[in-house]
RNA sequence: GCGGGUGUGGCGGAAUUGGUAGACGCGCUGGUUUUAGGUACCAGUUUCUUAUGAAGUGGGGGUUCGAUUCCCUCCACCCGCACCA
C-alpha cells in the first residue's frame, strides 16, 4: 500500500476547492447565513502557532456550519497599520507599505498551506487606500454627527527623539531607543464620544448571551459606572470651592484631607506661585500616562498650604494637597481623603501624619483600631453625627440629602470609561482627512477628494512624523475658502481600522464604506474568535464603532459579534545553553539517556519554564517547518485535540507526532478496509447482527457527542470521541462479513471521514473520494444521529454507602426506585460496608447513582 | 496597585455542570509481530498499603447524604490597564 503523502494530496485537494470556488460566498437571501470570523493578523512576517490555532478553531466552525446547511463567510484580512512597520523602516531603511506588502505576500502563503476553508477574493488590507479612504469617508460622517471632537489630552513625549512615545515604548520612565526621561506633554487630539454611549454600551452586555461571561464582566469593570456623589468645599479664602467626585459620601466624617490631580486647575494655578508645587507636578510628568504606572507608584503628595471647610463639622479645616494618585480623567480629578477606609488615603496619611478616624465599624467595637489596613468591608456608621448607626447605603442618601439641602452636593452617576483618543503622530496609520484653516478653522476634507493618501516619498531619518515634515503633503488649499491651509498630519489609532473591518468584508470592493444589502444580510458576525487579551478595548471599540456607523445609516445593528471565543495562547518549554543564551526548540534535541542536548556540539542545555511563545525567549515553532514535517492536517487536529481551547496549550513536538500517527492510522484503516470488503449495497438492510449494531450505536453517538462538542467549540472533546470511536471500528472483525455488517461498516466509515472534515480536511477530502463520493466533501452535508440508535437500554449506576464507592450496578433505564435500592442493598460488598450499622436513609438519583447513609 | 482568569496522574487533559475522579491522547513498562530509520498490535500505568483497604482534583477551612464542581481564605501562574496589536 502507498503511503498517505500529505505533502500531495493538500496541495491537490487545495486547488480543487480553490477551483471549484468553494469558499466563495454570496449574500442570499434564500439561505440562512452564518458569519465566522477570527480576528485578523497583524502582518508580522510569519505566522506563529498562535495563529494556527485560530483559524483552525475558525475553519472547523465555518467548514461544520456549510455542512449543515448555512450560507457561510468566512473571510480573511490584514491589520496593516501600526508601529511595527516604522521600526523596519528605521532600522533596516525599507518603506513601511514595501514591508507591510512583502509580509502579507509571505503569511497568504502560509495561512494557504493551512487549507482554510476562506473566502479569499474578499482579502482586505487595512494599509490600502480602497480600505482607509472608506475608513475616512465613515470619519467624516462621524465628524458631521458630533460624534469626533477635538481636546487637549496628554501624551508620553520624548524630548530628545522629539516623538510621542507608546506606553510600550517607555520603560522605566524612560525612552526605549533615547533612553531619555519621558515626559507628560498635552497635544491637542481627536476623540471619539464613547463615553457618551456608555450606559447604553453597559446595559446591552446583559444581551451578548453568546459571550465569555468573563469578558462580559470585564467590559462592565472597564465602563466602571459608579453611584456617587459631587461634594463642593469651600476653600478658606477663596471664591470658588473645590469640587470632589466620591463613592463613599457616608464616609465623609472621616476625611482628613483633600488631595487635586497634578493636572488639576487649582494644582496649575498654585504651581506658578510655589517652586515646590510647580517640582512636583513636574515629577508627576515624569510618571508616564499608564495607569498601571501611577497606580504602582509610591503614593506622594504635595500640601499646597490651602485648606477646605468640612461642610457638616463646625470649624474643621482639611489640608488641601497635590498628590500624584489621583487621576485627572476620572470624576473631577479631586478627592477628599478618609484613610480609615480607603487603602490609598491610608498610604498617604500613614507618610504625611495625618489624623486617621474610623466611621465605618464592622462588629460592635465602637472604635476600632485602624493599622496599616484599611477597612472597606459591611457595617454600621460611627463617629459621624447625624449619621451614627446607620448602614453604609442608608447613610450615603442620608447625607446626600443633606448636601443637597445645604447646596453643597448631590448624587451623581459617573463612569471610569473615557473618550477614545484616537489621534497619532505617525506616519503609517490612516489619515485623518480634514485640514486646518487660518480663516476657517478646522475643516472637513470634500468627500470627492478622498482617499487622503499617504505619500509614498518620506523618510524615517528625522526625529517627529515624517507627515509633519515632508515638503509638500501637508499644503493643501482650505476645501473651504481656497486659502493656503494645511493638513492634519496625525493618522487614526490602529484600533479605528480593527472597529469596522468585520463589516467591510461584506463588500470589500464597494465605493462606499459599505453596502447596506449586504451588510444586512451578514451582519452581526454570528462566531468570532480571537485572543483573550482584546477581551476590553478593541470589542468596546467595535461595538461603540458599530454603533456610530447605525446611526450615520451606514448599517442596522448595535452588536457587531453575536457569539464570542476567546482562546487560549500557545506556550512551549524555554531552552538555554550552558552559557545562558537561549535556544530554539530545534536547535535542541536528545541524547541516548533522554537528556536535552544541543544539536549543534552536544552540551546540555538547561530546561526553563513553559512560557507564551516569544522571540526574545526563542521558544517558538515555525509553522510552516511543522506543516512541512506533519503536513497541515496532523498540525490542524494537534491543536484542537491537546487542550480545551480557551486555555493555554503546550507545544510539544510529541504531541505534533501523536495527531501525526492518528492521520495515517485512519488513513490505513480506510484504504485496507476499501480494499477487502469492496463496494456495498446502497439499501439499507432491515435486520443488523449484534457486532454490526454495537458499531452503529457507536457511530450514531459519537455523530450526536461531536455535533454538540463543535457547536461548543470543544474541539478536543469532539476528537477524543472519535478515537473512541476510532477504537471500535479497530475491534470490529472485518472477515467474513455478512451484508449487514458489510453495509454497518461503510457508514461508520463514511460518518467518521465525514466527522474528521471540518479538522482535518485534506485527508478526509482523500478518503470521501476512496469512499466512492462524487461529491466534494467540502460542498456535502453533515451526518444525523439517528435517535434509535443512541439510547441505551441498560444503565450502569453507582452504588456508594456513606459517600464512598462500593459497588456498580446494572439496571434497567428508569427502573422503579425501589427495584433499584433492592439490588443495591443486595450486593456482597455493600452489606460489607453497612456492617451493624442501622440504615438511616437511601437515596437513589434515578439512573446515576444509589447513597446508602448510615 | 486595580480588574479578570487558571490550578486534576510523569505530561496535555475528561467529568452529562452537585452524583462511579483520571475518559481520550502523549509518555513510560512488559509482551507479540519483524517494520529495519517517527512500524503495527496486545496488556499495564494516580499514590500509599499488611492486598484489605486508605488517601487523593494548588494549601487550609466550610455547606451537603454526596464537592474537581458551591462558599470563605491563602498561595502560584497568566491576561488587561486606554499610544503594542
Amino acid at each position: 500500500m502507498s503511503r498517505y503523502n500529505a505533502k500531495e494530496v493538500e496541495a491537490k485537494w487545495q486547488a480543487a476547492w480553490e477551483q471549484e470556488k468553494c469558499f466563495e460566498a454570496e449574500a442570499d437571501s434564500s439561505k440562512p447565513k452564518y458569519y465566522v470570523l477570527e480576528m485578523f493578523p497583524y502582518p508580522s512576517g510569519r505566522i506563529h502557532i498562535g495563529h494556527v490555532r485560530n483559524y483552525t478553531m475558525g475553519d472547523v466552525v465555518a467548514r461544520y456550519k456549510k455542512a449543515q446547511g448555512f450560507n457561510v463567510l468566512h473571510p480573511m484580512g490584514w491589520d496593516a497599520f501600526g508601529l511595527p512597520a516604522e521600526n523596519a523602516a528605521r532600522d533596516q531603511g525599507v518603506h513601511p507599505a514595501e514591508w507591510t506588502y512583502a509580509n502579507i505576500a509571505h503569511m497568504r502563503d502560509e495561512l494557504k498551506s493551512m487549507g482554510l476553508s476562506l473566502d479569499w477574493s474578499k482579502e482586505i488590507a487595512t494599509c490600502h487606500p480602497g480600505y482607509y479612504g472608506q475608513q475616512q469617508k465613515l470619519f467624516l460622517d462621524f465628524l458631521e454627527k458630533g460624534l469626533v471632537y477635538r481636546k487637549e489630552s496628554w501624551v508620553n513625549w520624548d524630548p530628545v527623539d522629539m516623538t510621542v512615545l507608546a506606553n510600550e515604548q517607555v520603560i522605566d520612565g524612560k525612552g526605549w531607543r533615547s533612553g531619555a526621561v519621558v515626559e507628560k506633554r498635552k497635544l491637542n487630539q481627536w476623540m471619539f464620544r464613547i463615553s457618551d454611549y456608555s450606559q447604553d454600551l453597559l446595559e446591552s452586555l446583559e444581551n451578548l448571551d453568546r459571550w465569555p461571561d468573563r469578558v462580559r464582566l470585564m467590559q462592565q469593570n472597564w465602563i466602571g459606572k459608579s453611584q456617587g456623589a459631587h461634594v463642593s468645599f469651600d476653600i478658606v479664602g477663596e471664591t470658588e470651592p473645590l469640587e470632589i467626585y466620591t463613592t463613599r459620601p457616608d464616609t465623609l466624617f472621616g476625611a482628613s484631607f483633600m488631595a487635586v490631580s497634578a493636572d488639576h486647575p487649582l494644582a496649575q494655578r498654585l504651581a506658578k506661585e510655589s517652586n515646590q508645587i510647580a517640582d512636583f507636578i513636574a515629577e508627576c510628568h515624569q510618571m508616564g500616562t499608564s495607569e498601571e504606572v501611577i497606580e504602582k507608584a509610591e503614593k506622594r503628595g504635595v500640601d499646597t498650604g490651602l485648606e477646605v471647610m468640612h461642610p457638616f463639622i463646625e470649624g474643621k479645616k482639611l489640608p488641601i494637597y497635590v498628590a500624584n494618585f489621583v487621576l485627572m480623567e476620572y470624576g473631577t480629578g479631586a478627592i477628599f481623603g478618609c484613610p480609615a477606609h480607603d487603602q490609598r488615603d491610608l498610604d498617604f496619611a500613614r507618610k504625611y501624619g495625618l489624623e486617621v478616624t474610623p466611621v465605618v465599624a464592622s462588629g460592635p467595637d465602637e472604635n476600632p483600631e485602624i493599622g496599616n489596613e484599611a477597612y472597606t468591608g459591611p457595617g454600621k456608621i460611627i463617629n459621624s453625627d447625624f449619621l451614627n448607626g446607620l448602614e453604609i447605603e442608608s447613610a450615603k442618601t442620608e447625607i446626600i440629602g443633606r448636601l443637597e439641602e445645604l447646596g453643597k452636593g448631590s448624587a451623581t452617576v459617573n463612569y471610569r470609561l473615557r473618550d477614545w483618543g484616537l489621534s497619532r503622530q505617525r506616519y503609517w496609520g490612516c489619515p485623518i482627512p480634514v485640514v486646518h484653516c487660518e480663516a476657517c478653522g478646522v475643516v472637513a476634507e470634500k468627500e470627492e477628494n478622498l482617499p487622503v493618501k499617504l505619500p509614498e516619498d518620506v523618510t524615517f531619518d528625522k526625529p517627529g512624523s515624517p507627515l509633519e515634515h515632508h515638503p509638500s503633503w501637508k499644503h493643501v488649499p482650505c476645501p473651504s475658502c481656497g486659502k493656503e491651509a494645511v493638513r492634519d498630519t496625525d493618522t487614526m489609532d490602529t484600533f479605528v481600522d480593527s472597529s469596522w473591518y468585520f463589516a467591510r468584508f461584506c463588500s470589500p470592493r464597494a465605493e462606499q464604506p459599505v453596502e447596506r444589502e449586504k451588510v444586512d444580510y451578514w451582519l452581526p458576525v454570528d462566531q468570532y474568535i480571537g485572543g483573550i487579551e482584546h477581551a476590553i478595548l478593541h470589542l468596546l471599540y467595535s461595538r461603540f464603532y458599530s454603533r456610530a456607523m447605525k446611526e450615520t445609516g451606514w448599517s442596522h445593528i448595535d452588536e457587531p459579534f453575536d457569539g464570542l471565543f476567546t482562546q487560549g495562547m500557545v506556550t512551549h518549554e524555554t531552552y538555554r545553553s550552558e552559557s545562558g543564551e537561549w535556544l530554539l526548540p530545534e536547535e535542541v534535541t536528545s541524547n541516548d539517556n533522554g537528556d536535552l542536548i544541543e544539536l549543534a556540539n552536544g552540551r546540555p542545555v538547561k530546561v526553563g519554564g513553559i512560557e507564551k511563545m516569544s522571540k526574545s525567549k526563542k521558544n517558538v515553532v515555525d509553522p510552516g517547518a511543522i506543516i512541512d514535517k506533519f503536513g497541515a492536517d496532523a498540525a490542524r487536529w494537534y491543536v484542537l485535540s491537546d487542550s480545551p481551547p480557551d486555555r493555554d496549550m503546550e507545544w510539544t513536538d510529541a504531541g505534533a507526532t501523536g495527531a501525526w500517527r492518528f492521520k495515517q492510522r485512519l488513513h490505513r484503516f480506510v484504504v485496507e478496509t476499501v480494499e477487502k470488503t469492496g463496494q456495498t449495497e446502497s439499501v439499507e438492510p432491515s435486520e443488523f447482527s449484534e457486532a454490526a449494531l454495537k458499531l452503529r450505536k457507536v457511530a450514531h453517538k459519537t455523530v450526536a457527542s461531536v455535533t454538540r462538542n463543535i457547536e461548543d467549540l470543544h474541539f478536543n472533546n469532539a476528537i477524543a470521541r472519535i478515537y473512541e470511536f476510532m477504537k471500535a471500528l479497530n475491534e470490529f472483525d472485518i472477515s467474513n462479513l455478512a451484508d449487514d455488517e458489510k453495509w454497518a461498516l461503510t457508514e461508520s466509515m463514511e460518518i467518521i471521514v465525514r466527522l474528521v472534515g471540518p479538522m482535518m480536511p485534506h485527508l478526509a477530502e482523500e478518503l470521501w473520494q476512496m469512499l466512492g463520493k462524487e461529491e466534494l466533501l467540502a460542498l456535502s452535508a453533515w451526518p444525523a444521529a439517528r435517535p434509535d440508535l443512541i439510547v441505551e437500554d441498560q444503565i450502569t449506576m453507582a452504588v456508594q454507602v456513606k459517600g464512598k464507592l462500593r459497588a456498580t450496578i446494572d439496571v434497567a433505564k428508569d427502573e422503579q426506585q425501589d427495584r433499584v435500592e433492592e439490588i443495591a442493598l443486595a450486593q456482597k460488598s455493600v452489606q460489607n460496608a453497612i456492617g451493624e450499622n442501622a440504615i438511616r436513609k437511601i437515596i437513589v438519583v434515578p439512573n446515576r447513582i444509589v447513597n446508602v447513609v448510615i
